[in-house]
DNA sequence: CCTCTTGTCACTAATATACTCACAAAACGG
DNA sequence: CCGTTTTGTGAGTATATTAGTGACAAGAGG
């Protein structure tokens, strides 16, 4: 437990560096670099255990990616950017690609996405959840209604909702704390308020939430007792679309009730 | 021609997605999913020509990943995010790693970096070069000097030398455009212009600077003529550090003559 | 009840990547 | 100056990952 791969700052700096499409010998290659400011072939197989042949090969990928520059001498002495140069390095160069990745993905789509559907969805992963909901946020127009666990109430989607907001989107709440509840007051002026349905915080419930009276996203904790509480694997939602939607039939009847009662118009 | 994978999008978004490490069965299938909304293993299949079997898997790669949602009955139907979502999720996630690989890196940097450098370093590449300026331009604390072909000094450079400009660096800049220089002046006051020491334009040279008096750095545009004005592959610098570094030695002499000339004081 | 489709599994083929070794040219040290 | 060590390059082998194929049981649909 003593060099657990996760903790040991050398592992993790390898790890990401491969999944950022690195070879493992350039990876570690770096890695070496970076820890010794600036070494010879020698020097950089020594610490990164790569075979000092296979160095240049590794050397030749991080300077083409410009990570290292080259000092022409004998022998070779190598120089790896600092750590802010190469993580910016990597953040443009991943900017640069996520735009043609969408610009591509766009030009693909089909005009009309799911105008009516059938069925219920399903997304694992507290990400993956997050990313729906934002984005069921972002596409409301009239009326949203959202319950959550306090946990999963990001700042990220406060200010989502605080957007919806200005677009005029009527806005209800609940399952909040009293404390984030006036921070949401603050920032959303125009949402309202209401209580739970049921003893929200004693079930492994995560979100539960409808937008437009049309689209309905349901979240479950499934490991929520005392393991971890920020495994980003740990949630399960299911969301359905469309006014026939069976999802969204059943808690429309639910909200729509619950909403009247306590607001009536 | 016709089908150049550099130009249809159905290519680049393949492309791409597999360089953020998906596999290509999971790429294809996303691309097909994206462009057909929604689909069966078996819709997939024919559109993406991966085959049908292997499909499953990919899904799974994708669904884990936050990419795609499965409706669960028979047959299973898949649903790909939308483009700005997806999108959206690397950038998140790849943000996030950046950091991480930044806090590794850091951690293992050594306290002193290089004090006293000898000999020249290579870099190659447009980005890399630039990368490697602005390192430069953040680390003046005194004076900086920078001559350079219009084309690369871009935004980013011009921020750079504006912050710097702030911490009270003195800045001398020469080779810029009358139109350009126009700009400068109003973004950095500070800044003093001064006439290039040779017909800059004509030749391949594409930038020089010198901070503090002791980190030099020259490029060159290797295929500068008429070809691809733009191909980030075409810059090519040496840079050196170190008051007794012959590259620095021979660049102070050369802008400590110049500059005391026109500003004597 | 028969047939076609679907989803899973076990397996082979191809390919990329890790790793080793042999060798010539260049530095080093008497 | 000559023997020895170090350095850089290239060819070649092993290994692991990933692409691709086919067999089959369970389920849907007529």
């Amino acid at each position: 437990m003593s060099n657990n791969p996760d903790e040991d700052p050398q592992s993790v700096a390898i790890q990401q560096l491969e999944r950022f499409g690195l070879s493992a010998y350039a990876a570690r290659t770096f890695v070496a670099l970076a820890s010794l400011g600036t070494g010879t072939a020698r020097d950089v197989s020594q610490v990164s255990e790569v075979p000092r042949t296979r160095v240049y090969d590794a050397i030749d990928e991080l300077h083409d990616r410009g990570l290292v520059d080259i000092l022409q001498s004998s022998p070779k002495q190598f120089w790896a950017i600092s750590a802010e140069t190469a993580s910016g390095t990597f953040v443009h160069e991943l900017e640069h690609r996520a735009e043609l990745l969408q610009t591509a993905l766009s030009e693909l789509e089909p005009t009309e996405r799911r105008a009516e559907q059938r069925g219920v969805w399903t997304v694992d992963g507290q990400t993956a959840v997050t990313e729906r909901v934002l984005e069921f946020i972002a596409s409301a127009e009239e009326e949203l209604v959202y319950m959550t666990v306090e946990d999963l109430l990001t700042d990220e989607l406060i200010d989502g909702l605080g957007e919806a907001a200005e677009r005029g989107v009527s806005i209800h709440l609940a399952g909040v704390s009293a404390e984030v509840q006036e921070h949401i007051q603050e920032e959303i002026p125009g949402a309202t308020m209401f209580e739970s349905l049921w003893v929200w915080s004693d079930t492994s419930a995560g979100r539960l939430m409808m937008v437009d009276g049309r689209k309905t996203l349901v979240s479950a904790l499934v490991n929520g007792e005392d393991a971890s509480p920020s495994d980003p694997r740990s949630e399960t939602a299911i969301w359905g679309e469309g006014d026939t939607n069976s999802l969204v039939v059943v808690l429309k009847a639910i909200f729509t009730w619950r909403l009247d009662t306590e607001n009536p118009n």
